[in-house]
Parts: structure tokens; sequence; C-alpha cells
DNA sequence: GATGAATGAGGTTTCATTCAT
DNA sequence: AATGAATGAAACCTCATTCAT
């Protein structure tokens, strides 16, 4: 549909002036706009309600679109928590591109305060590891609701699941990276693979997520996380295994 | 299809004489044989199909009674759930009764001789506890299927949920025990509670079953459960903590 | 889900006197009512609104029973059409069982009085045709709107054409012993074969029956009809070939 | 995507020079052509698909224009079918207008090759008659589909139904003429009124075209139509009522 | 206790059409 | 003239559950 291929540089003078300033035209960005809308409608009722008692209906009301509107954006209702996963993907990346001291500093004050000290014990690679696992904590820990959904509906949807596989496959990727750095430091244990610590960390940190989603008590996630990450740490550690 | 109730006496006559003789009437047999029929072609469907895609006509149907008869034994669709971690709690009483050499030898076997030699290091409590909770494995790790509906289902329906709790509730304490014992006996450390400890083996082994049901590859429960109980107890055994 | 299948023929002795007098039970009884009831709100839409038009909604309020009983007795919206057919089938057979002086005249009358006589020309196995073909007429004629609607649904949805065709194939069958009948009386050519003859009988029924549902006149059906069974006759009837 | 308003005197001038030579303006050979595309497009669509399952997003994506600009030329889906009947409407004056030797012979050689003899025997007006119909069949015998699609739209759709209705309308009034030149030679009965006979040959046209649209079978539409008027010709030829 | 007909709420999804740009 | 985002009506169909028999 690209009119006057032959000139692209000429077409729309008018738009030169802001609009290029801008990555995209304004539809696009009234198209990523109405999306984002409707993405955060459905996140904010996935935390109330369950999924099945969340109508397409209500989120688009609450975003004030049309109810088709929304099937412009996502195929079905499913696909808003696929693209939950792609968005947490892509603020991964970022975290890890960004400068170690910075997400280092910010995210560790918000639990450090709060959580025993246990956890303390290790090298600054270990430490870097918790407070990343932290920050993961610090953004789920907020919506045990949703979590619950999540965790239920990347077990019974497959699509949802892949996404949910995809995500997880690259956090033990990072992961698997931290703790070879922290193998190097002698920080951790060496006589098992990095592949098999950092699946063991992440399954601890499933079944801690797990049982907290599903409790009704009002422990905080950190805690929860914290009491088993003590005991992870026994077994991963330096030494570890040294009688 | 109603019993004539104008003649009771007449029917079925024979049914008098050996009957009785059981301490449950005839009647009260015939229940429990259809609850039955039910309840196992409900798990066997469940095996197969997704939860919400189970319908209770296709249970009625497999069990070979009438739609509405799943009602007069289940007050909806999830109580079949909920009853099955009623089950499950009575196999598990019955289990820890059970004078403890019979579970040893048959549950350990089967599993033993399939998996690494990384859990056998610990003392004889330890070796039951692994035994034990091979032995849940045993029965969960043939059907993923099933394992993903009830994983799902225990978070999402508040039913499920407290059934699933409960269960959880009663087998924490028998864990509790029996890492009590091995603490007596000097094959756990002593420095933590036995109920963290308790907590931190359930974590992992529901860490460990969250990730195998959703898993697509073939790898089965048992390893998966090893290789996260190898870590385990790295960090639970005694002297874990001595540097 | 039979009871007491050993002895059936106690079970339920109340039911004997009334009931077995009927065919079935009182509840296979309701059961047909309540399908009949659903066919005839159908049908009676259907006469007045286009297919599209009719809701399943309407027709179950037409009927009076719940929306989703409809669903019960018919699997879709188009299976009513396929129902529609089967019943034709069914008056067809016994139309054709029937002792012939009866539907001969009973139809016979209605329309001859108000036709041209172009037709009475053939022999009385010819008219017996025509009569036939009139009494389909009278049916049909009634229901432009409702023709239309079965006219176009069995060219464009799968169910209804494959019961259309099981229908016409019937009545060709019986057109064909028709002719027969009438070649053997030299009534009509004998030069060609019958199934032949009657596809053209059919056909010119067919073109006839199309552009009369389609147009907006009043002209009867049995007036369009005969108009081109006219020169139907003109070219099957024996000396048709004769120069 | 808008043509730059405000420099138009710059935009491809080279267009000038040769394109006012053609009487209509390049603006409106640029519609002419975007609504060829769309129709095309839109035929070649229903040849495969049901009507309903063609979706204007399916025709604008396969014209490679924008959704929207389909409702710049036809007010609505079913006006395509409508515009279609037009473009048959002037396709047939054209052929009427042509010389009769050209059609005659370029149509006529392509059916006969392939068909019974019965329809031979006619004089040349009934040749010339039977050789236009089968031009007809030529064009809608490949698209058996898409000849549903028509034959159902006729009679459901009214804008359909009144383009279609005013098409035939045309087609009876050139039958009636190519009657009337034969019947003035004696080719064709006299005793009936030329419309009666067109309209017979219609109807046996339409008959025979309904149930080849239906039928899933191979037959050729032209085997169809020349055994269907194999009889029609018996029925209204010269001397076809003489005993 | 067993049955299965009746119920009807309820949500997803599609798509023709509009209209601002 | 072209575009495509927004719209929202509309309808099917499923299925858990009830209840009269």
């Amino acid at each position: 549909m690209t009119r006057n291929p032959q000139n692209p540089q000429q077409s729309r003078p008018e738009d030169r002036n802001k609009e290029t300033i801008c990555p995209v035209t304004r539809r696009e960005r009234r198209r990523a706009e109405t999306k984002e809308r409707l993405y955060e409608a459905s996140l904010r009722l996935l935390s109330e309600y369950d999924f099945d008692s969340v109508t397409v209906e209500m989120i688009t009301e609450a975003a004030d679109v049309g109810k088709g509107t929304f099937f412009n954006y996502f195929s079905n209702k499913e696909a808003v928590v696929g693209y939950y996963f792609e968005t947490q993907l892509r603020i991964l990346k970022e975290t890890l591109q960004a400068p170690r001291s910075d997400s280092d500093k910010s995210a560790a004050r918000e639990w450090t305060e709060e959580t025993a000290s246990a956890v303390h014990e290790g090298g600054p690679c270990w430490r870097r590891i918790i407070s990343i696992v932290h920050e993961s904590v610090e953004r789920r820990g907020k919506e045990k609701h949703f979590t619950r959904t999540l965790l239920s509906l990347a077990l019974t949807n497959p699509d949802v699941r892949a996404a949910n596989v995809e995500f997880r496959r690259r956090i033990m990727v990072a992961i698997c990276g931290l703790i070879e750095d922290a193998q190097s430091q002698n920080e951790i244990r060496t006589d098992i693979a990095a592949e098999e610590l950092a699946e063991f960390m992440f399954t601890a940190y499933l079944g801690a997520l797990y049982t907290w989603s599903q409790s009704e008590t009002d422990e905080s996630l950190h805690h929860a996380i914290d009491r088993a990450y003590a005991l992870v740490w026994s077994g991963i550690r330096h030494n570890g295994r040294a009688s």
C-alpha cells in the first residue's frame, strides 16, 4: 500500500518537523497507545478477578474502546498474558544490559530493609543474583492474584505455556551466566554444573512462588523467597559439599 | 427407573441373606460403587483432557450412569478434584500407619533402580523420607496432564485450593516428624527448625513438579525430583552449614 | 441405564394400561412434542423471515422453550432444514404407498380448477404424474419465502445440500416408475430412457420453481408449473418425436 | 498516502501529453483500474469460497488496496455481485450487436465438438440460439462454486435479485427475438407465443444450471444443458405438436 | 436413588461499515 | 481518493445445574 516508492524522502514534507522526531507516525503512536490501554486494563482486572471472570467486554470498557477493538490487538484473551511475558522478556533484557551498579542498588535496597540477613552471607556475585531475584519478586509480589492466574494459565493454556517457557529459558540463561561468574569467584561450588545450580535455584523460586500465591496469608513474597534461599544457599555455596 | 417403593418386600429377596452380613447395607454399597465409578471415570478423563474440556456428561457416560446422577455424589465438577485430595489424604494416613519396612522396600525399589545415586548418601531416616517422596512421585509421575490440572485448579478454585492446602498441611506434619527423627539421629542439620526444613523440601518438590508438569519433555518425574533433591540434601544435611 | 433388565415385563405395571397403547413412553412423547414445537416454530418463522434473520432465540421463544433446548434436538439451525427434507421424504413415501385413487382425486381437484387445460391431454398415467407434481406444488406454493430459503440453502449449506440431494434422488425414482408405466401404456415416448425423461421433468420443475420463488409477482406456482409442463408434454409425449 | 495537493503541477508532468488524448482523465482511469482490481479479486475469491466466507478484507488484500477503499467503489459486499450482472449485461449487448457470423462460429465450435448431435437438428436460427446459450454456458460452466453463489444470492439478497431479474429480462428479450426469427422461418412452432417458448427455454436452462451447480459430479454443464435441450427441442420445434 | 429433559446465562469472536486523517 | 483503526451488533452454542418423574 505504499505510495510513491520512488521518492519516499519527499513525501509528506509536513511530517518532517515533529513526526520524524518520533520514530513512528502519529497513527502508529495511536495504535501503540490503544494497545497499551488495553494491556493495562487487562492487568488491572486480572489482578482483581479470576481469568475466567474477566470478560473481554470488561477490558474494553475499562480501556474505553469498542469491544471489537480488543481483537485488533490481541487474537484472544489469552494473548494478553502471552504479551505480558513478552513484555517481561523485554524488561529482563534491558535489566541485564543495564550497568550493574544501577540495578544492584535500587532494587537491592527495596527489599533488604525488610528481609532477614540470612542471605547476605554470600560474596558479591551471589548478592547480585539475589538482588535480581528480588527485583523480579518486587514486581510479582504485589500481585498475588495475578500471579495465581499466571501460574495457572502457564499450565493449562498452550500459548501462555509457550510464552512462559521461552521467558523462563531466557531467565535461566541469565542466571547461568551469573552463576558461572560466582563460580569463577569461588563463591559457589564448582563441582556441579552451573545449569544444574541455576535450575535448582529456579525450582526453589517456583515452589516458593506457587505456595505463596496459593496461600491466603499476608507473608510477603520476599520473606517466602528468603526463607527458601537461605537453604538454597547452604546447598550451593562453595564448600557446601565439603564435609 | 424407579425402584418400586410400593412393594419393597418383594424386591430381590435373595439379597437379604448375605448382604446384611456386611457392615454396610446393599444400598450403601451400591452408592459407594457408583461414586467410585464416577470418580474413576473423572480421573481417567482428566488425565487426557483439560478440566474445562471434560464435561459432566462425558463423565457420566463413561461411568455409565445418567447425567443427573453425578450431582447426587458431587456437588459440582470441581468437587471431584476435592475428593481426589481427600482420597490421597486417606492413603497418606494409611501409608504412615503402615509398618515402615513395608513401604520402604516396595516403593523404594521401584525408583532407585532408575535413579542416580546422588540421593543415596543420607542415613536411614533421610532415605526413608526420600522413599516416601518417591512413592508420591510414583503415583503422580504417570499423569502429567492430570498433575497440571491439579496444580492449576489448586490455584484458581477455592474449594480445590482448600482441599489441597489441607492435604499439604498433613503432608508437612508427616515430613516434619520424619525430619525430627532424622535430626535426632544427626542425619540432618539441627540448627534450623524441622518445620523450616520440611517446608523447604516441599518447596523444592513443588517447584520440580510444576516445571515437570509444564514441560513437554519425556524426563521422568523421578529424575527431576532427584536432581533437585541432590541439592536439597546439600542444603539440609548435617554439617551442611559447617564451613 | 436400564434397570431391571431381568423382568422388563413386570416393571412399572402402572404404565401398562394407557402407556403401552402408545408405542412410546410418556417421556418420549414429550420429547417428540417438543421437537415438533421447535420444528413448526422454525418453519413458521422461515416462511416470514430470511434464514439469517431468524435467530435460534426467536425460534425457542416462539416454541416457548428455553434457548438451550433447541440444541437438544437440532445440532444447529441448518439442521432444521435438513429435518424438513427428512420429513418430506417420509410424506413422499406414504403418498406413494397410498392407494392411488385417493391422492389422485383430492390433490388433483384442488389445482385443476384453477389451471389451464393444456396439461389435460395426456392419458391416465401422465395425469397421475401431473397430479403428484401438483401435490408437491400445493405444499410448496404457499410458501414462496420458505421456498427461496430452501433453494438457497440447498446450494450453500453442505448438510442441507446432502439432505436435498437424497430427497431429490427418491423423487426421481418415483417419477421414473411412473414414467415407465406411462411408457408401457404408450402415453409417453419410448425412444428415450425413462430416467432421461424423469430428469427433464424435474429440471423443468426446478427451473419454474426457482423463477417463481425469485419473482415478486402473484402468479400461482400451479400456473407457472402448468405453463412449463405444457411444453414439457410436447417434448415427451408419445409421437412427440414423430415428424 | 495522500497525493500532495499543494503542488499538483509537479506531479508527473509526463502524463500530460498523451494521457489527455484519452477521453478519460488519468484519475478516472485509475478509478476504473482500482474498481476492476477489486472486482476481479472478488470473483476469484467467490469462485473458491462461500460468499459469507469471503470477507471484504480478503478482497482488498487480494486487490492490494486498503480495506476502506472497497466501499469507495461498492456500497456493500453484495454490490459486487450486482456489478457482475451489470457487466454480464454489457457483454450480452455487445454480443447481440456483433455480426452474427462471428459469435456463431467461435462459440459454437467450442462446444459442438464435445456434445451429442441431438441438438443439431434444428435450422440455422435454432442453432444460433443454441450457440448463444452455450456461450453463456461456456463462461458459467467453469465456475461451479461461483454459480452456486449467484443462484443463491439472487434468491436471498434483494439487490442481487433485482440485478439478476433485470439481467434475465434482457436475456429473455434477446431470446424472444431469436425465437421470432425462428418462427418466421418455420423452424419453431408458431402456435405458441414466442415469449412462452422463450420462458420455457430459460426455465429448462435454469433447472439444469441449478442441478449442475448443486451436484458434486464432474459432468460438464454443456452436457447437462444439451440433455435438457434435446427434449426442449422436441417440445418447441415446428410440428412438435403435430400428432 | 436415578434419570435426562429443560434451562438460559454468558462470553467469544467476526466483520461489514464508518470516518477521521 | 485512499486508508485502516475503531466500532459494536449480533448470534451461536456450550454446559453446569435443576427438578419433575
